[in-house]
DNA sequence: TCACAGCGGTGATCCTCCGGCACCAGGAGT
DNA sequence: ACTCCTGGTGCCGGAGGATCACCGCTGTGA
């Protein structure tokens, strides 16, 4: 400190101070409520928390000093000055947008592997992954990933694993990085025919009765009764098919019931092929969950393929499946 | 949760995902990095350190998957893309730029009452405040304050105070909020005249033989000499001026020592009427500091016109003495 | 008319990212 | 060889962004 005592005086040669700016947030904050005319919606928009825009615009409007939103009851409008000033925000967020954008398609050269389990790969991947390749050109492999986690022989870029559970906090050791999808309830499902030459199902324990479609092993269905308090499921029968979608499509089938998450199994549902046993019945209401998690290398992590492929693969989850927690 | 288990499948009805921009901080740094060629001249133009810089670079080539800059031991050039991208950037940003801050001026209404220390006014505020008046019409009064701060009587909207020390952490309590302005070196000035008239001073001992101008109290001296380990100097002599802008004028009228911080004092060492008595003397070396604060009620602190003025101000101290600490 | 479903806002809390300091590595100009 | 310039890393503290839980308001329909 003692050598800064220099006599020099310098009187401001400055540049053009361009400073100032308010928070580059705030402002895309900003331009979403004016889009869409709602905090709310703008929040639903740009996945974040209603709080966040609400805050964001009242950062907006401290920052430059005037009132640029009217709130009501109903929605929220902008005034003269704000929707002035949003004519000229848009346009510039938008050039970043496109300039990004562009820059970011020129230079893509690279090819992703990604390694997931099948059922995931066959029930939303495939059909969802041309969409990524038209905003985002490149080459991709999708490789069926075993149940069983080998960090060791980590062959992918990217992999996409779903695990039981809530809170998964066990992350894989050191050099990979993971990072929450989507939390998915597990359900029992059957197909309707199934269901009606069965015995009816009143409660998880009427499901011991029945012929539960097994994956590798009696875990998982043990555990989900577990999870709802039913003691006796020691030794457990039935076929046992080796991977999840199989048991899903023999569900479909008739052969039994089956337990899958509500992300690959969204649409055997929604075609009526297939019936969540335990809608609209109270003891089931605590339904077990499962996460999907995205994993990568550390190193890697930030790259601008994986990045974008891990934003992409987040919002269209997200889209598909509003309803399902994202954190 | 259980709540979630509704059945409907939504096949993605999104709008345009106007989504994934890089960081816009970083954004700003690369512009700058455009602008100015080289690392270290965009972080003294943005007021940050080097190493905030070479770091958002890295980010934003990551995030677009690009080389955007040739980094040579003589300073940074854009490659072809990087140029080409740089354009685009520039001109949103300076569209962003330009509508705020011509919203900022239309909504300029408010006077600003500004108090702060008859020194600080005199020697620095006084001649600056016509450039804020350019940038920032308005109207503003200035009050000279006293040296105890009353903040029970706060009747400005800002205050501007130096206080000695480097880490003075005792904030006014409640309701108001403080931030630090920059550090300034307390120097011990007189003028050349007084100097080649008067005995020979080589280390802080000696100032003890010669005529110490004072403020109100006799404690700064003590205070200051003590900070030289200069034990000796319990009972002070020497006219008080109870200003230290008076004690400035004295010295420079050859009226003896007088301490004076290097903000306010700068101006005359640069024109010869003062020395700095302590400048390349090894005993002097670890030289007493002094902080300049702002200060305004905590619940104003964010307005939009005093939020400027502290912008405004900081900025302008940090570009007149760059060499001094701020942070 | 009263419950309810929208809307936006507030307080407290967590945590990521930005920013700073100390230091390192490498080329250029004496 | 020594110094000064350039940019880059490890590490750490703090501000701002994001979330949860909750509130107050208004319009609407049983």
């Amino acid at each position: 400190m003692g050598d800064e005592k220099t006599e020099l005086y310098v009187p401001s040669p400055r540049l053009p101070p361009r400073k100032g700016l308010p928070p580059f947030e705030a402002l895309r904050a900003f331009d979403a409520v004016a889009q869409l005319g709602g905090v709310r919606k703008a929040a639903d928009y740009l996945y974040r928390d209603q709080t966040v825009i609400s805050r964001h615009l009242r950062t907006v409007e401290d920052w430059v000093g005037a009132k640029l939103i009217v709130r009501t009851p109903s929605g929220s409008m902008l005034t003269e000055q704000g929707s002035q000033y949003h004519k000229q925000i848009a346009a510039a967020i938008d050039a970043i947008a496109a300039a990004t954008a562009d820059l970011v398609k020129r230079g893509d050269t690279g090819s992703l592997h990604i390694r997931c389990m099948p059922g995931f790969a066959l029930h939303w991947l495939s059909r969802r992954l041309g969409s990524f390749e038209e905003s985002h050109p490149g080459f991709y492999t999708v490789h069926p990933a075993e149940r069983r986690p080998d960090f060791l022989s980590f062959d992918a870029d990217v992999e996409i694993r779903f695990v039981a559970g809530y809170n998964h906090e066990s992350e894989p050791p050191e050099e990979f990085r993971s990072s929450l999808i989507v939390h998915s309830p597990v359900l029992a499902v059957a197909s309707p025919e199934y269901l009606a030459r069965s015995a009816p199902i009143h409660e998880p324990h009427d499901l011991l009765q029945h012929q539960l479609l097994h994956e590798e092993s009696f875990d998982r269905w043990r555990n989900w009764l577990g999870s709802y308090q039913v003691k006796d499921a020691a030794d457990l029968t039935g076929p046992r098919l080796w991977q999840g979608h199989l048991t899903l499509h023999a569900a479909c089938q008739g052969r039994g019931i089956a337990l899958a998450n509500y992300v690959i199994a969204s649409e055997d549902l929604a075609a009526g092929r297939l019936v969540d046993v335990g809608a609209d019945k109270a003891g089931f209401q605590p339904q077990a969950m499962g996460t999907y998690y995205f994993i990568a290398k550390a190193n890697r992590w930030d790259s601008s393929l994986i990045r974008r492929f891990r934003d992409w693969l987040t919002d269209a989850v997200r889209a598909d499946f509003p309803n399902l927690k994202t954190s």
